[in-house]
DNA sequence: CTAACGTACAACCAAATGGTTGTAGATGGG
DNA sequence: CCCATCTACAACCATTTGGTTGTACGTTAG
């Protein structure tokens, strides 16, 4: 069914291990503000260059940002199209509770037997 | 404001990264189909029980799932609200994307958490 | 050319993660 | 009651993560 819904799990995982911290997900807002350089990034945080370099690094895996050569500089840009992957993700996810608990609590509200409420033993022992 | 739920980020940081492990989203979507034991949704992973013990704990941690006790198992239930929580999370960041500037400085202003990081908003050296 | 800047990357370290096994406490069935 | 089952949790281990410093390299300014 979701054949390509899921894509590659790795990807997902490297989304929201990208999203997963609060330094990265500060990096995209300023970002989206205008293309920064990483240097000037790293003025910004509490923590060495490189450290700041590694979390571009991570968000650059993710797909969420790419890096854009000028002179000396790299400038660091979000990438727009990233998002809109993290929320289909999301969706997958979602859509499958907000089906199976519509579906369910139509279940509950027509049932009067306290027994039937084992759904746990479905297929499979 | 209204929208202070996002206020922790460490919510937002327990939620991807809860989000970010293959295995833990196939528990959600286990539980979405019905309330499994924690006994039952060990059986169908390649590890130990303790290791799938723990895997719940993060996802409840994070606001994902809820344990309800029956008899001598502990049911696990994903939380409907969950998902929406963490749209609302990625809607902030996409909002951004779009050119809403305004409306992320609010938000940046409510994120920006003591201890986390103190960026000193780099404009205006 | 030389010096300063911006970047990349390696080596290293502490702490967190993801897994294991083992032990102990509740609970329900026979 | 006794035993099997389910859960909780501690201790331990390997790997990853997030940070550091140091070094090397390309590029621009003077």
């Amino acid at each position: 069914m979701v054949v390509d819904g899921v894509a590659a799990d790795d990807s997902v995982d490297r989304l929201f291990h990208a999203l997963a911290d609060a330094t990265r997900r500060d990096i995209l807002r300023r970002c989206v503000r205008g293309e920064l350089s990483v240097s000037r990034l790293a003025e910004a945080y509490p923590m060495s260059f490189a450290a700041v370099q590694k979390h571009v690094a991570v968000l650059e895996r993710a797909g969420l940002v790419v890096k854009e050569r000028r002179g000396r500089e790299q400038l660091v840009r979000t990438d727009p199209g990233a998002v809109d992957r993290a929320r289909q993700a999301l969706d997958e996810l979602g859509t499958a509770w907000r089906g199976r608990v519509e579906r369910m609590s139509r279940l509950l509200a027509q049932e009067a037997d306290p027994d039937v409420n084992h759904p746990t033993e479905g297929q499979d022992r």
